[in-house]
DNA sequence: GTGAAAGCGCTAACAA
DNA sequence: TTGTTAGCGCTTTCAC
C-alpha cells in the first residue's frame, strides 16, 4: 500500500487539500473544529507528510550535512552524537559523510548536500589546525566548524584547551605538588602548543616540556628518559593524552615509583577505554566533544532560523575528571 | 545567487527543458552532439539537479537511513564507514540515526526517514542478540541487518564468530600450544557462547571457559584465580575480547610469566588502541566491520534496484591479526 | 473559514 | 530527434 497524500486526507476529512494543508500546520484561518477533526482523520489514517514536496516547496529540507575529515574516529563521534541529539526534537535529520581527507571525496559529498538542498552544514575534524574544505567558506548556507576553524566570519566551536590544561596543573598544584613535568604529543599540533604554554604559564616558564608522539610508547620512553638522568623525578606529570598518561603510569610502575604516591598523573581527552582502565585510573581532562556538538547543532539550528550568533571563534570549556592517579 | 534550474539550462543550451533533462539522464532518443553541448553549457553555468525534486518525481530519494541502537560506538562506526564508502559512488547518502537503545527516539527516527522517503534502512546494534525495533519488519522498503538478526525474510550481516573462534584456536595449536583457556565476557551475550562452543570444538568438550565480564580487571582477575589454584598454568588463554586480554597480559606480566614464552594470547576485536599497545603487542581476531558494512552498503543498493539478493543471516569471515603475544 | 488554482524543479508520456 | 504537456505531493496566494 502506498503512502497516504494529503489528497487521501482531503478526502477521507471531507475538506479541500488547501484547508487540509492548513489544519495541520496551523496556518491561514481555519476553525478549530476543522482543525482539530483533520488532525484525527490524519492520525486515523496514517496520513505522513511527504518531506521531498514540502522542501521542494519551502526551499528548506530540514536535514543538514555533517562533513568530517575522519572515518568517523573517536573524536568525531562523540560530537556527531551531540549534534544529532539536539537536532532530531527540531525535525532536522543528519547526513554523515566521511571525507577521509580526500579533498575529491569532500567535494563530492557537498555537491551531493547541496544537490540535497540541506539547510546546513557542519565540518568536523580530528585536529584544530587542519585546514577545512576552502570550498565551504563560500556557500551561501550556514556552515559551522565543530573542532575546526573556519573563516573569521564564521561560526566555530573549539574546546578551550589553554583552560583545559590549566585545571590539570592547577588541580595538581593544589594537591601540594611542586615538581610538575609535562610529558605530550608532536609539537606541529596547535592543541599541543597551547597546552604546553597554558602549562608554562602556571608552573614557570622554564618549567620542562618533553614533545613526542601520541602513543602510549611515548609515555613508556619519557618516563626512562627521566629516570636515567639519575635526577630527582617529578611528583607530577600532565600527560598530553590519555594514551602517553598510559604508558607513563605502566612504566612507573614497572619501576616500582607509586602512582600517586610518588607521582601523581593527569591526562587528556578522557577516552574511557584507557582513561578508566589505568591502574590507577586516570584523572583526566575531558573536552565535551558532545556539548561541543550541541551547540555546533544549535548554531546550526539558529542560523537556518535566521537568528544572529556571534561569529569567531568559540572556546568552551573542559571538565577535569578525577580518578585516582592524583590521590584522593 | 540563487541555484540554476533545469529552466535556466534549458534556455542557456538552446533545448526544451525535455530535452535537457535527456541528454542530462541518457533517457529518450537525443542526438549525440546535443547531448554534449548540453553537458557542456550544465557544466558552464553550474547546473546540479534538484534532488529533492526529482525524487518526489521519480520516487527514488537516493538516500537511506542509518539505525543504531548506540551512541555510534565502536562497533557503529566502522560499519557506517563502510556503508558509506561503497555508497558515495552511486550517489547514495546516509541518514546516521542514533537510537541510543531508546524506542521512543527508534520510532521518531523511523518515521522522519520515511517521512522522506528513504530508499532502504541499514540496522546496526552493538550485540548479536539484541530485539532490533519491531516496525522494521513490516516496512515495505529494503532493510538490512548489520551485526543484528532480522526476521528470516530479510538480510542480515553476522560476522562469523565460531570461525574467528576457530582462527585463534586452530592458530595456538600449529604453535603447539596444548593447553588452552578461555576467558570471556557474560556468558548471556551470544557471541560469547557461538566462540566458547567452537573453541570447545577444537580443544575438546571438557575443556575450561571462564566467564566474566569485558573488562580489563576481569582479565586479571581471572589469571589470579588461575594461579591461585596451584595448578600448572595453560600454555595459552584465548580471550573473548581485547580489554580482557590486555587485562590478562598485564597480569601476566606481574606475577613474572612471560608472554608468550610461557603463555600465548589472543584477543577478539583487533581494537587497535588496546591491541597495537599492549605489551607484546596483541594477536587477535578482526570481525572485518568494514567489509560487513560493505556488504550491508551492496545489498541495500542491489535491492533497491529489485536485484533479487538471498535472505537470512550470512556469516562473514573474521580475519586473525597476528602480533607478537602468540611469539613468531 | 474554505477552496480553486498556480507552481516548486524535475521526469516521462506522447505528439510533432 | 525534439518539444509539449501532465503531473509527483505539497504550500500558498487569492477569490469566494
Amino acid at each position: 500500500m502506498p503512502r497516504k497524500t494529503i489528497r487521501d486526507l482531503a478526502k477521507a476529512a471531507g475538506v479541500s487539500i488547501s484547508t487540509a494543508s492548513n489544519a495541520l500546520n496551523g496556518t491561514g484561518r481555519t476553525n478549530a473544529e476543522t482543525i482539530e477533526r483533520v488532525k484525527r482523520v490524519a492520525e486515523e489514517i496514517g496520513f505522513r507528510p511527504n518531506a521531498l514536496a514540502r522542501g521542494l516547496l519551502t526551499k528548506r529540507s530540514h536535514a543538514i550535512g555533517m562533513l568530517t575529515n575522519d572515518t568517523y574516529g573517536r573524536l568525531t563521534l562523540p560530537m556527531a552524537a551531540g549534534v544529532s541529539e539536539v537536532l532530531v526534537d527540531h525535525g532536522l535529520s543528519v547526513f554523515l559523510c566521511a571525507t577521509n581527507n580526500d579533498p575529491r571525496l569532500a567535494r563530492l559529498h557537498l555537491e551531493t548536500l547541496l544537490d540535497r538542498q540541506v539547510d546546513g552544514i557542519i565540518f568536523t575534524a580530528t585536529r584544530l589546525d587542519l585546514t577545512p574544505p576552502p570550498e565551504l567558506a563560500k556557500l551561501s548556507i550556514p556552515v559551522v566548524y565543530a573542532f575546526a576553524e573556519g573563516p573569521p566570519d564564521r561560526i566555530s566551536f573549539f574546546p578551550d584547551d589553554a583552560q583545559g590544561a590549566r585545571l590539570a596543573v592547577k588541580h595538581l598544584q593544589a594537591l601540594g605538588r611542586a615538581h610538575i613535568l609535562h610529558i605530550t604529543g608532536p609539537q606541529d599540533y596547535l592543541a599541543v602548543r597551547v597546552r604546553a604554554k597554558a602549562y608554562r604559564e602556571c608552573v614557570g616558564s622554564n618549567a620542562e616540556v618533553l614533545f613526542g608522539d601520541w602513543s602510549e610508547e611515548w609515555g613508556h620512553e619519557a618516563i626512562e628518559q627521566i629516570v636515567s638522568r639519575r635526577e630527582k623525578i617529578p611528583d607530577a606529570i600532565f600527560c598530553g593524552n590519555d594514551e602517553i598518561a598510559r604508558g607513563v603510569i605502566d612504566a612507573l610502575r614497572d619501576k616500582d615509583i607509586a602512582v600517586p604516591g610518588d607521582v601523581a598523573v593527569v591526562g587528556f581527552d578522557n577516552w574511557e577505554v584507557i582513561s578508566r582502565q589505568t591502574r590507577p585510573p586516570l584523572t583526566t581532562v575531558d573536552m565535551e566533544l558532545k556539548e561541543i556538538g550541541h551547540r555546533a547543532g544549535l548554531a546550526i539550528l539558529g542560523l537556518t532560523k535566521g537568528e544572529t550568533i556571534p561569529t569567531g571563534i568559540t572556546r568552551l570549556p573542559c571538565r577535569l575528571v578525577i580518578r585516582h592517579s592524583c590521590g584522593g
